[in-house]
DNA sequence: CTTGCAATTATTGTATGCATAAAGTATACA
DNA sequence: TGTATACTTTATGCATACAATAATTGCAAG
């Protein structure tokens, strides 16, 4: 894709994350043009685009509004992670992986375990956290070399609160990060010993489970001020006060 | 969308799955527009959302090229509908269903059950029984009413030979067809009893097994000349000969 | 004969003007 | 006062001209 079209992107992303277009928001282009400094073409780009990953809904008769979501939307969301993950990692145990691969994930796995020895993570730590979550859930996803998974699961990961990494954000916003940093690990290192014994079920029900721990956090933090603030798209979520 | 955007779109997915746009082509801007008789605008509309639908692929220094599936990918797309699905089945039977819904889709499988009293199909039943499983998988999704999920296996089903249908067309070019289809009505209803009945275990797992049937369904037909013309999108697939 | 560079061509990316359709408003009539 | 209709306004859809970038060809030098 070509410059202006992604600086339209990401502009209107991160905005709509920050809570500066609300949900329900319509978005007309020629405000967008000021705005964002872009002619309408590449706005008109980056709103289908925006779209098409849920973040906008299309109106009757043109035009999008920002999407609302509720906490259903995101049960369903990381349940649907928790599915496709799941099914990678079975696929992976049951089909194999290749030596390298495994190796480099392995090795992810121990920067995790040296980062955790300390109890008291602090801010450089919890960003650390954040870029090996990352790498190890695409890794875990490129293990199956499939591209339809990874297709699918890009579209999931599209919803901001969706993604593997919405709970870390979350969970260093309401302390005591490093108990279910813990908990984390234990559960990535199950589902990495599965693959590698070829234990298909095993790896997939893993899987899930650990979805359901962003879950859970995800929750909670959206009980929290401070984390409603700070997590990216969280502010899209309607919660009824 | 509009109009044109909509013929474009149309057209060219038709004119990709029929096999007249071959995999790996590239597909440029200005012999479109020849082709379609629209301008580029709405073109490139077409094109940003077949290649977000999958098929097609973004080529390095732009434009896009009709992407070639292997059988690998027919088995990746049809295990993740069948876990999406299966998910979609197991939240129906968790959380419950309307009454109303439920209703309808009891409906669909009495309406299945009249198609399958003759053993000899004709193109007309055929034809029918293509509708009705479309309702029945619609109405399948429908009842957890998630957003998310629908969104989710849109996507999936974008892929033309991940769709519940692809399979019925391949089935019909194979013949026999109403023995197989007494197979997956006899998982229709095992599906739809699991989810009143709050079965959410049972729910999931024949729903996933329902979707193994399309894909072996799916396999044999790429063995045939006559279904490989046929199935529309098996022509991507790229078949050693 | 091969390789590197330059010029040209071809293709995609961006901006903008015009057309069309939808939404809103005011006015006239019941 | 309420409703319907015509008119005005506004927003999106589409086409096209222009800009920028990537690919290709030809020429020259080693």
């Amino acid at each position: 894709m070509s410059s202006q079209t992604i600086n339209a992107l990401i502009a209107l992303r991160e905005q709509i994350l920050n809570g500066e277009l609300a949900p329900g928001e319509r978005l007309l282009e020629l405000s967008l043009v000021e705005r964002l400094g872009v002619s309408r073409t590449p706005i008109r780009a980056a709103l289908t685009r925006l779209a098409e990953e849920g973040l906008l809904e299309e109106m009757s008769g043109g035009g999008y509004a920002v999407r609302e979501f509720t906490v259903r939307d995101i049960e369903d969301a990381i349940e649907a992670r928790g599915s496709l993950e799941g099914m990678a990692a079975r696929l992976a145990a049951e089909r194999g992986v290749s030596p390298l691969a495994l190796r480099k994930i392995k090795e992810s796995l121990e920067q995790f375990d040296r980062l955790l020895e300390k109890t008291d993570l602090e801010s450089d730590d919890i960003e650390r956290y954040f870029g090996l979550n990352e790498l190890f859930h695409n890794q875990l996803i490129m293990l199956t070399e499939s591209f339809v998974i990874e297709h699918a699961l890009r579209r999931i990961n599209a919803l901001p609160f969706a993604s593997a990494n919405a709970f870390v954000m979350a969970q260093s916003e309401l302390g005591n990060a490093w108990k279910v940093f813990f908990v984390a690990q234990e559960q990535h290192k199950g589902i990495v010993e599965a693959i590698e014994n070829r234990e298909g079920t095993r790896a997939e029900s893993l899987t899930r489970e650990h979805a359901r721990l962003s879950l859970s956090t995800l929750k909670t933090a959206l009980k929290t001020q401070a984390a409603l603030e700070q997590v990216p798209g969280l502010k899209l979520v309607y919660t009824p006060n």
